[in-house]
DNA sequence: GTAGGGTTAG
């Protein structure tokens, strides 16, 4: 490894040629030590390892970068070289070096580096001071920023040393210094060492209270949080807000709001209950036990409403699929003149990506732009879930590949959005350059890498990487990925090996399961082993309609008319109804929604004349009309509704509506029916343009007459 | 000086 040697900044050049003999494992005389200024900060190398007789540095270990702290390194008063030598020799702990009294030294670069929030560094320049905890005094605004160090890097391993070097090192801690140390356990997610400590605390008083019960609630430990409250209300009388919005917050992750109403009128009786906090607090915690509209009278009680306030009422409406009421709050937001920060723009980008609104979501990706949340993680990871659900692959990718810095989230959107759109070989390739990276997979990462391997047929790799799930990177296979599994296994018509795999899991077998061997049934028309599947889960969710309407398509496309129709018949006597199945299509910013036979629209007249003339040119390229894949909407005319299937009509309305080449995008309610398909891929053909199609499990994109799912979905 | 609310993944 190439390293400047400007890096040696206050070194002469020539004492640094002679004293390089091992690249990139340096040593410089000791002499040269003692005598130099040496600037750490200028450099990128560490000075924690001493030998005998040199000195010797070792590279590049931290990178510690810090242009802008001069300060140079005093490891202790004036050693003498030979000091230095003596006492690594005989290897005892050092008594005639005094410790330096104030922290000018290493102790406040250390600080300096975390009011720089350069937290990875801070805690890499620590390790010098466990090495030579001889000389250094470490005092509380040390441990003071240590602490904070670990809390912002989330480091199990920083915790553990911060914290053993206290003790070592015999640091009384006070009050405030205990706290500190419990928070920096419970941030860090160790909530055994957290519990530890709070139980031996000597003293504690509110705050080492409410940090333990934050630190539960953070876990999910809920029901260990409401006990902790109850003795500390008992005990104190003294729990302020914070410790209300903290229960707040547990009632609603336990989806509980009879306890969420009692700290709500108790906050009315302490007259917390108008604090921001408090009640974005309670604005969250109806929402989420699913009253929204009481969610929306604790936003109405907000005397001043935040950007937070905001959010979180936007958030619920989402939450409970009322997207369309939260885009008005969301307008009525802008309207108020908050500011909006990054979260509104991914709360609302997420919205679109269901709603399907690209005008929307464009909006709101401009905005982010402008506003300067362009490195936003979270905004970029929504973006690219957005451009991804809504078909947009490639500005999916743009956006992936200008994000300064990924996480875990971002990877598996973009993989994830690779494989909703059938392009299996990308969605691996991703896979691969993410390990390369070092970012580790979690079970959401194979769910996304391997449906993309079911969705293509990838069966090699699918397979290779199911296996390696549990035996390189130990994440148990759970019901999902044994359901891809069972697609791929589907795909290639291996239909008892499939039945093999729900039969050997090592799980009870969940729906996913025995619907994709369902769904492989209908496929393969194998009426048997569907109708068995169909059984199976019919037991397990009967309310589920899709069940009943897959069997239902198979018995027919079997020509078993009798069957199909006792289908109809059970599910008339669970009382389902078959929901009316519709596609929305989004032309001049404006969403528009058609159901099958639907002639509600304006320009209803113009769509049908558009749709008979379309499947009058198709029909001259060869197009048969298939009656085999029946739609739940179908009744008696059934080719009449075939031919008006809504994903026709929003087509056939696109293509009136927008110019030539413009490609065209179309959402739908249900999986798309057989007919549709081919309908679609000569339109497509005919058309010149990309059609994409949305459907209930994943992308279509029609092009030239082909469609990127290889005419298994 | 220490503790609190909202977002993302099939």
């Amino acid at each position: 490894m190439e390293i400047p040697l400007s890096r040696f900044n206050n070194i002469s050049l020539d004492q640094i040629q002679t004293s390089i003999s091992n690249f990139p494992s340096i040593v410089l005389d000791h002499k040269l030590f003692s005598n130099t200024k040496f600037s750490l900060f200028n450099g990128y190398y560490d000075f924690s390892s001493f030998s005998s007789k040199n000195i010797r540095i070792r590279t590049p270990l931290s990178l510690i970068r810090c242009s802008s702290i001069k300060q140079g390194l005093q490891p202790k008063p004036k050693p003498k070289p030979n000091q230095i030598e003596l006492e690594r020799v005989s290897d005892k702990p050092s008594t005639q070096i005094k410790k330096p009294t104030n922290t000018s030294g290493l102790c406040g670069e250390i600080e300096k580096l975390v009011r720089f929030r350069r937290y990875k560094d801070a805690l890499e320049l620590f390790e010098i001071v466990e090495c030579e905890s001889d000389y250094y005094d470490v005092g509380e605004s040390t441990y003071d920023a240590l602490v904070k160090a670990c809390i912002e890097l989330k480091s199990i391993r920083g915790v553990k040393r911060v914290y053993n070097f206290m003790m070592r090192s015999g640091f009384e801690a006070d009050q405030y210094m205990n706290n500190r140390v419990l928070l920096m356990h419970v941030k860090c997610g160790m909530m055994i060492d957290a519990r530890r400590l709070f139980d031996e605390m000597p003293r504690k008083n509110v705050v080492s209270w409410n940090t333990i019960i934050v630190g539960l609630v953070d876990s999910g430990d809920y029901e260990v949080a409401f006990d902790l409250f109850m003795i500390m209300w008992r005990e104190y009388h003294d729990a302020g807000s914070r410790t209300f919005v903290t229960m707040i917050r547990a009632s609603a992750g336990l989806g509980c709001d009879y306890t969420g109403r009692q700290l709500h009128s108790n906050a009315l009786k302490m007259g917390i209950n108008e604090d921001a906090f408090v009640s974005c607090g309670l604005i969250n915690m109806y929402s989420k036990c699913g009253f929204v509209e009481d969610a929306q009278r604790a936003f109405d009680e907000m005397p001043e409403k935040t950007v937070v306030g905001w959010n979180t009422i936007i958030a619920g409406y989402a939450l409970h699929g009322y997207s369309e009421e939260a885009l008005t709050m969301y307008f009525e937001m802008q309207d108020s003149g908050v500011k909006m920060d990054h979260f509104t723009y991914s709360i609302i980008i997420s919205i679109c990506a269901r709603l399907a609104s690209v005008e929307h979501a464009k909006q709101a990706h401009a905005g982010l732009v402008r506003n300067g949340f362009v490195s936003d993680l979270e905004a970029n990871t929504a973006l690219v879930d957005f451009y991804g659900k809504w078909g947009k692959i490639e500005d999916a990718r743009r956006v992936f590949d200008r994000m300064p810095c990924k996480n875990l989230t971002s990877w598996n959107a973009m993989i994830a959005g690779y494989s909703n759109h059938g392009i299996g070989t990308e969605a691996v390739c991703m896979f691969e350059q993410m390990l390369r990276e070092g970012q580790v997979p979690n079970h959401v990462t194979f769910l996304a890498v391997l449906s993309g391997c079911a969705h293509s047929g990838l069966s090699d790799q699918g397979w290779e990487i199911f296996e390696s799930m549990g035996r390189k990177y130990k994440v148990k296979p759970r019901a999902m990925h044994y359901a891809c599994m069972i697609q791929l296994l589907g795909r290639e018509g291996l239909l008892d090996e499939a039945l093999a795999m729900i039969r050997d899991a090592p799980f009870r077998p969940t729906e996913n399961m025995w619907a994709a061997l369902l769904n492989a049934c209908r496929v393969h028309n194998n009426l048997e082993l569907g109708k068995f599947a169909a059984e199976k889960l019919y037991g397990m969710e009967p309310e589920k309609l899709s069940n009943y309407v897959v069997l239902m398509n198979i018995y027919r496309s079997s020509g078993r008319l009798e069957e199909a129709a006792d289908v109809v018949q059970t599910l008339r006597k669970r009382g389902l109804r078959m929901l009316p199945a519709c596609s929305w299509i989004e032309v001049k910013k404006q969403p528009h929604c058609f159901h099958s036979g639907d002639k509600s629209h304006v320009q209803a007249e113009d769509i049908y004349k558009q749709l008979d003339k379309m499947m009058q040119e198709i029909t001259k390229h060869g197009y048969v009309p298939s009656k085999k894949s029946l739609l739940p909407d179908v009744d008696k005319q059934e080719d009449r509704v075939l031919l008006y299937h809504s994903e026709k009509l929003a087509i056939a309305f696109g293509l009136i509506s927008t110019s030539a080449s413009t490609s065209l995008q179309v959402v739908q309610s249900h999986r798309i029916c057989g007919d549709c398909h081919n309908v679609i891929k000569l339109i497509a053909k005919i058309s010149q343009r990309e059609i994409v199609v949305r459907d209930a499990s994943r992308f279509h994109h029609f092009k030239d007459g082909t469609c990127s799912c290889g005419d298994y979905w």
